[in-house]
DNA sequence: CACTATTTTTAGATAAGTCTAAATTTATTA
DNA sequence: TAATAAATTTAGACTTATCTAAAAATAGTG
């Protein structure tokens, strides 16, 4: 069995690789809050443990056996945050920081159990894909809000930034997952979008446009 | 915050703590699974940080705080157990280790939902109270058999053993929780008992008797 | 292409929790 | 109660994961 410290590491890799092809020490510290050195060590551990490719300099990527690590921390995880909002009653910003640790928690006998018991969701509160017992999930066609054209319409479907701030702001303004909306204007100025929303017209900053994620 | 290791070795001296009063450094060390010495090592600690009266070769007691915090452990210990049996339908003898992990995860929030979700079970699938929120339980009145009477009767309560060895043969003994039995012989040879349970006797050793607890 | 800036790695140190072996204190018993 | 046994503590060391500061490698730019 790997150390909570070394699942941290392999999740962290996984999702800093999923845009770039590989993950930087430096992306990995900032990511894990910890420094550049810090993080070296740890590859040369995981790269001994062959749970990465790792050279000098090049950046990691993970092995076969390093991904399927990842992806059972990522099912916990997601798991456990679909049962926090369905059973317990959480809101979408508030399950994050549990299912951390929660994630952890070694038996996946448990994680099966509980996949059954809430008959096998297929996305987390976040609209993240929940990967089954071998890793396998549906990856879902998702777009940004700024890279919609005009009058084209989506339905949120997905976060980029699962920050509780981030969330709260998208409940406040009704943006929360199947809402339908359509872009009706991208301001030229600071590229800020105006959607519709129902009837109701609202502007969405670019950075916000850039982590609202919706399924065409 | 408390370290995992900390969390353990509270608990650890409340559960020592409850037959002789306060607990020793080879109880502990026994009790953890570690060396007299790293408990001597850790018992400093927890003396510095006023979770437990300590004076050397003395034996240890739990301060209020301490004992507070080592109720807020078994209380969600307890709590979980009783989440995996009634809800995931683990077996009781199956649920121990998986709750060792999850009663360290931090959030009062949770244990506390989780709770609610299960409307706030009084007793853990071995009988065990289950402390509230302020650490308030009821402890019941439970009696080993081994110190029942002659044709005195009393109905299955709780364990003084928890291992899944013992739980198993209980399980097959059909000696599981709420089981109503009658003593009808002692043998004085070896201290077996003789129980009647339904219209079925049954025999078990001296040291299932003394493990087997009951409400008279 | 050479120089500078950035990124990454190495070297050496620290804190937590553990260990073994030796010393000390307490308990037991002849 | 003195001698021995058992329990406990101290001393010194190891491992894991982290840090800072310095060195080395890579990338960016005039």
């Amino acid at each position: 069995m790997n150390t909570f410290t070394e699942e941290n590491y392999l999740k962290t890799i996984y999702h800093c690789s999923l845009n770039a092809g590989s993950a930087s020490t430096n992306q990995i510290a900032a990511a894990t809050n910890t420094r550049a050195a810090s993080v070296t060590d740890m590859l040369k551990k995981l790269a001994d443990k062959k749970l990465i490719n790792y050279t000098k300099y090049q950046g990691v990527t993970l092995t076969e056996e390093g991904e399927k690590i990842a992806l059972g921390i990522i099912r916990k995880h997601r798991l456990w945050e679909y049962f926090l909002v369905e059973k317990l009653d959480f809101k979408w910003d508030e399950v994050h920081e549990v299912a951390e640790e929660l994630e952890h928690i070694s038996s996946t006998e448990l994680i099966d159990r509980l996949d059954k018991f809430m008959e096998y969701p297929k996305y987390d509160p976040h609209g993240d894909p929940i990967p089954d017992r071998e890793g396998q999930f549906k990856r879902q066609e998702l777009k940004p809000v700024s890279a919609m054209l005009i009058n084209q319409t989506g339905v949120v479907a997905g976060v980029g930034d699962h920050t509780p701030a981030f969330l709260q702001y998208l409940e406040k303004a009704t943006l929360t997952l199947g809402t339908k909306l359509t872009v009706t204007e991208v301001v030229d100025y600071d590229h800020s979008v105006v959607l519709e929303i129902g009837n109701k017209k609202i502007n969405i900053s670019r950075e916000v446009a850039k982590n609202l994620l919706v399924a065409l």
